[in-house]
DNA sequence: CTTACTTCCGTAGCCTGGTACGGAGTCAAG
DNA sequence: CTTGACTCCGTACCAGGCTACGGAAGTAAG
């Protein structure tokens, strides 16, 4: 609430990015390229930190820059459905990034349990059994 | 063991890959550039068609090339402990990885259920959360 | 021998989410 | 008025795992 005139150093600061990110962004249309009031040096406010804020925590929950371009759009927060069904998206594509990594995580540890208990073999099982059937 | 003989078109068909593929592995040195044995084009053979299973099943455990020629390396299967590390390293970050996913997915899980609970709610819950706390 | 398909080889591009760099302009302090 | 920090803007570059393109040369069928 306090500053409406920060510079794009300070606003990256704030926001916790770097100052190429926020042009990054800006290219990118999740930021809007703000005005330059005094001269001709731009200034950002308290809503374009909020707005790199959104950015990042959708980012950290496995959102694409372009979905959270999506979601931007929707900023009003009156359009649940299209908001819920990029979510629902995202929450499907989890869902299976998860249950491919849960099986390598199987095959890995069973593959390791086998290696491990033959400790003087020749033929490393490991191997063996990304070799081929 | 019938065609020891093939063009590369044909082991890249047999291969379940590209050509280009198979030219970009012999650069990075996941296959070895195989010589000429009449006239001037280069033949291929079952090892091959094994050697790029071996890669394509590594890279489902999600081992990227890098690690994979590492494993190759160890291809005659006596270095279990080498073999070994690879893995056990792959494993704590095919471990590390399922755990961001899965808390990702208790979030989106949370923010949709919210979201579908006030259905005609002005402002959505799962946009405001993300906006922040 | 011609035609058509491969192969060979190098180079360049795609995609994502930025990072790095460099020259020129702007601003505030001393 | 100069110095130094900061901003503006464009461009190029990073990783990874390929994919595409283009010209030359080999090869198989008719
Ligand atoms: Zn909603
Ligand atoms: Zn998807
Ligand atoms: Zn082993
Ligand atoms: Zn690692």
């Amino acid at each position: 609430m306090e500053a409406e005139n920060l510079t794009i150093g300070a606003f990256a600061r704030a926001a916790g990015v770097h100052v190429e990110t926020v042009r990054f962004y800006q290219r990118k249309g999740l930021l809007p390229q703000p005005d330059k009031p005094y001269g001709s040096i731009r200034r950002y406010g308290e809503a374009d930190v909020a707005r790199v804020r959104f950015v990042k925590t959708a980012q950290r929950l496995g959102f694409s820059l372009e979905e959270i371009a999506d979601l931007l759009r929707l900023e009003d927060g009156t359009r649940c459905a299209e908001a819920a069904a990029i979510a629902e998206h995202k929450l499907a594509d989890v869902r299976a990034c998860l249950s491919d990594l849960w099986r390598m995580e199987r095959v890995l540890a069973k593959l390791l349990g086998e290696c491990h208990h033959n400790g003087r073999n020749v033929s490393c099982p490991l191997i063996a059994s990304l070799r081929g059937r």
